[in-house]
RNA sequence: UCCCCAGUAGCUCAGUCGGCAGAGCGAGUGGCUGUUAACCACUAAGUCCGCGGUUCGAGUCCGUGCUGGGGAGCCA
């Protein structure tokens, strides 16, 4: 007998005899000759209530089990008499299939997040990250939906690289050198008798290699994770995190924007769709305006704002600010937050901002002082999306790496893409957690990541 | 890495002016004929984060370290 998901149990219009599903279970009422056992299979939010009486053999064994055992149920679904639910299970048989021990540390009440991050082995068996979860895994589909459905190609980007800087970021070294270290100085290591022969490192980007993929396949993307080994200790940023790279070819700036739209647009719009159930929880019990934030990223045009246009408003504005606004420096979060959430109150793309605090790739525009970049900002998360359109112009590229202290010859691969058949194209990065967060609502990007790596912490 | 806050039972927390270590929930045991975070009764449960100091006496005051949270920087 094949055992039925619990998600489809409850779908059912009408009753249905001799079923069998399994699970976990969340709780338990005994009165003296029966019990209300709520099942969990994490195929859905819900529980399913199993009514078992003395009639059904082991009874005395059934009676003593305890919350976050494994049970195996067979039985006939039929309508509830009781008020919380529209059906249950009237159990003819029941098999433990495990005893969890009474030390099991999730109870039938509220756990904080910083709690259940000390279990985080254990915390998706709760209702909030069960629901994070499936959220995340129906919106992985999506993205692949969304880019199959334009003709976007997916690129396995590597994940060990032997570029010695891809851009900002500090970096993880990958080696199976032991000591004692071979060195070349009292500094510097002997690389040549690492396992690649060269120092390398776990990226932290895989556009370098979506760029010579799109340039030839067209419109690509990568989607997979992204190292970054910043001593950061934020509620926004991991060490280890998966990351939406598209990369077009014959695109630039304004088609990257439009597509960066419209991907968040068409995330939440598949969110809000897809995962009602799930989503309600969120905006129930941890942010009670989600639903309204959603509707407002969905059903608003972005505003699109020059960067110097973005420091006129801040200059104009009549807030003080922590950190000076000035032309010529980066935009601060304190900045970015005032701008979209109470400037704009919607999402917001700032483009066009000062060569001088942007990476060599981006394109060099006309003014010879701002580059083609992009960010995506919306309320609550700040940066989701970081974009630009790509220096395609040889000449321009290299002057421009030079400037920023790179070797040309490290990347001559790269710069043959610009000498056969160059063409203008763009591309983004999308910080998949972020997004969550976006949806979900939750404010620690911990608990959007099944097993958060950040520093000092590597656990599970 | 910097600034701020916190650490007391399995969990969430209270603990007054420096003077006997507490509650709710959970767990265990028993009871209860339809429960919904079930209910009722009883029981067990503590390195008061670590180290050092002040004091007759420290959960409480001081120093320091560790861990966690919030904010900042870096970014997605």
């Amino acid at each position: 007998m094949k055992r039925q998901k619990i998600a489809n149990l409850l779908k059912t219009e009408k009753p249905i005899e001799n079923i069998l599903l399994k699970g976990w279970i969340r709780t338990k009422r005994d009165s003296k000759t029966f019990s209300f056992i709520e099942v969990n299979d994490g195929s859905c939010l819900k529980n399913i209530q199993i009514v078992v009486d003395e009639k059904t053999p082991d009874y005395s064994e059934i009676k003593k089990l305890t919350t976050g055992s494994a049970l195996a149920v067979w039985g006939n679904l039929v309508p509830s008499q009781g008020g919380g639910q529209k059906w249950e299970v009237q159990a003819t048989k029941m098999d433990i299939i495990s005893v969890a021990l009474e030390t099991f540390p999730l109870q039938k009440k509220r756990h904080t997040d910083e709690y259940l991050r000390t279990i985080a082995h254990l915390r998706p068996r709760t209702n909030k990250y069960g629901a994070v979860f499936r959220i995340r895994s129906e919106l992985c589909w999506a993205v692949h939906q969304f880019f199959r459905e334009r003709g976007f190609r997916y690129i396995h980007s590597p994940l060990i690289t032997g570029s010695d800087c891809e851009g900002a970021g500090e970096l993880f070294r990958v080696t199976t050198l032991n000591p004692p270290i071979p060195m070349i100085s009292n500094e510097k290591i002997d690389f040549s008798k690492d396992f690649f022969c060269a120092e390398s490192n776990l990226t932290v980007s895989g556009q370098l290699s979506a760029e010579m993929f799109a340039l030839s396949l067209g419109d690509v993307y990568t989607f997979g994770p992204t190292f970054r080994a910043e001593n950061s200790n934020t509620s926004r940023h991991v060490a280890e995190f998966w990351m939406i790279e598209p990369e077009m070819a014959f695109c630039d700036l304004t088609g990257n924007m439009d597509l960066g739209e419209t991907l968040i647009k068409y995330l939440i719009t598949f969110a809000i769709d897809n995962c009602a159930e799930d989503l309600d929880l969120f905006a129930r019990f941890v942010d009670k305006t989600l639903m309204k934030t959603l509707e407002n990223i969905v059903s608003s045009d972005y505003v699109h704002l020059p960067y110097k246009d973005a420091i006129d408003i801040l200059l104009g504005a009549n807030e003080s600010f922590e950190f000076e606004v000035a032309y010529g420096s980066d935009l601060q979060s304190e900045h970015e937050r005032f701008l979209t959430e109470k400037h704009f109150k919607k999402p917001l793309i700032i483009y066009d901002y000062p060569k001088s605090i942007k990476p060599f790739y981006m394109r060099l525009n006309d003014d010879d002082e701002t580059v083609a970049a992009m960010d995506i900002l919306v309320p609550r998360i700040g940066e989701l999306i970081g974009g630009s359109q790509r220096e395609e112009r040889l000449d321009v590229l290299e002057k421009r790496m030079v400037l920023s202290g790179l070797s040309k010859e490290n990347y001559w691969w790269y710069l043959d893409s610009r000498r056969y058949g160059t063409v203008p194209h763009s591309g983004f990065g999308l910080g998949f957690e972020r997004l969550l967060m976006l949806i979900t609502g939750v404010s620690n990007i911990r608990d959007v990541i099944p097993f958060p790596r950040t520093p000092g912490n590597i656990d599970f």
